[in-house]
DNA sequence: TGGCAGGGTCATA
DNA sequence: TATGACCCTGCC
């Protein structure tokens, strides 16, 4: 555990070798963290406002105070994880160690299950600007209001909260065609046919057996769910970007064509209980790095630099 | 300005 | 197991 210090406004943590708030907010697992027009970011998670700062002494968490700091930030940033060690071992593969030195600062938020389940259903064939904003337009329609320093700002619904919401509701909020499964989910966890905490103690392999039987989940919104807020390390979603860089960089191990499930077993046999820490780095690398670089062409292009 | 395509999933064949 | 449809909007 890093060492930290409570001060004015909020909580140090001094010398964090893997903290980036700007690799962690945007490595694709959470969508109620905001860049803030003048640096750092605000978001609201487990019913609270807090603040993340980068100042030259270290982290600033800002808005929060040692109880809940300790009590729910350290856990929720994972703040006791050694990420040296996750590091050194999945660098001995050289995508990897690419991926490392370019996302170095991320880690893997502990998040609510039932806000990452609505989430990630919402995320479905959709863009993240677009996600951000309707869960936005659900927290303020239907989650409960909170204030904060003369602020306010609104709670990720509940399950019985969105339960009773109507189909047409859920669209007005920008859900479009995941608006009734939105709704279904919501109506079987708030009657406890779903028990996301029993999910959570199930192994992967059965957690996301039972996560699929939900409406709008499929195979990588069950992987999303259990890696960002069940701890289950060996999950290793593969969207469109994971895809991408699999093929590209591990064609000659996977074969031509791999489909989805090819490359989510060679995942498992390559980076074993950590799959899910390599998906986070492939993730951001593929995403931001080359995808701002070479866009659609991002395979071959990529490739053959590598190779010259 | 219009048209495309997207953090996938579901239904159908 | 393989296609197409799907809400809607940011972005080219």
């Amino acid at each position: 555990m890093q060492e930290y210090r409570v001060v004015e406004g909020g909580v140090l943590l001094f010398s964090p070798a893997h903290f980036e708030p700007v690799h962690i907010f945007d490595c694709g697992q959470c969508f109620r963290w905001h860049q803030k027009p003048g640096g750092g970011y605000s978001g609201i998670a487990l019913g609270r406002f807090l603040e993340v700062e980068k100042t030259d002494e270290g982290i600033l968490f800002k808005g929060t105070d040692r109880a809940d700091f300790e009590s729910i930030w350290i856990d929720y940033f994972d703040l006791g994880r050694d990420y040296g060690r996750i590091k050194d071992e999945l660098a001995g593969d050289d995508v990897l160690a690419r991926a490392i030195e370019y996302g170095y600062g991320i880690r893997i938020l502990k998040q609510d299950a039932w806000e990452t389940l609505i989430s990630f259903i919402i995320s479905a064939n959709n863009r993240i600007p677009r996600i951000k904003k309707t869960v936005e337009s659900l927290c303020q329609c239907y989650g409960r209001r909170l204030e904060h320093e003369g602020r306010v700002y609104y709670d990720f619904p509940s399950p019985d909260a969105l339960a009773s919401v109507s189909e047409q509701q859920a669209r007005d909020c920008g859900c479009g065609f995941r608006a009734a499964y939105i709704i279904d989910t919501a109506k079987r966890v708030a009657d406890g046919r779903i028990d996301l905490q029993l999910i959570a103690k199930l192994s992967t392999v059965d957690a996301r057996k039972a996560l699929m039987e939900l409406r709008g989940v499929g195979p990588k919104v069950a992987d999303c769910i259990m890696l960002y807020s069940m701890q289950k390390y060996d999950a290793f979603p593969v969207d469109v970007w994971v895809k991408k860089v699999m093929e590209c960089f591990y064609k000659d191990q996977m074969g031509d064509n791999a489909g989805l499930k090819r490359i989510t077993q060679y995942a498992g046999e390559r980076f074993g209980n950590l799959a899910g820490f390599a998906q986070q780095y492939l993730f951001y690398y593929a995403r931001d790095f080359l995808g701002r670089r070479f866009g659609k062409e991002l395979g071959d292009n990529y490739v053959n630099m590598y190779k010259k």
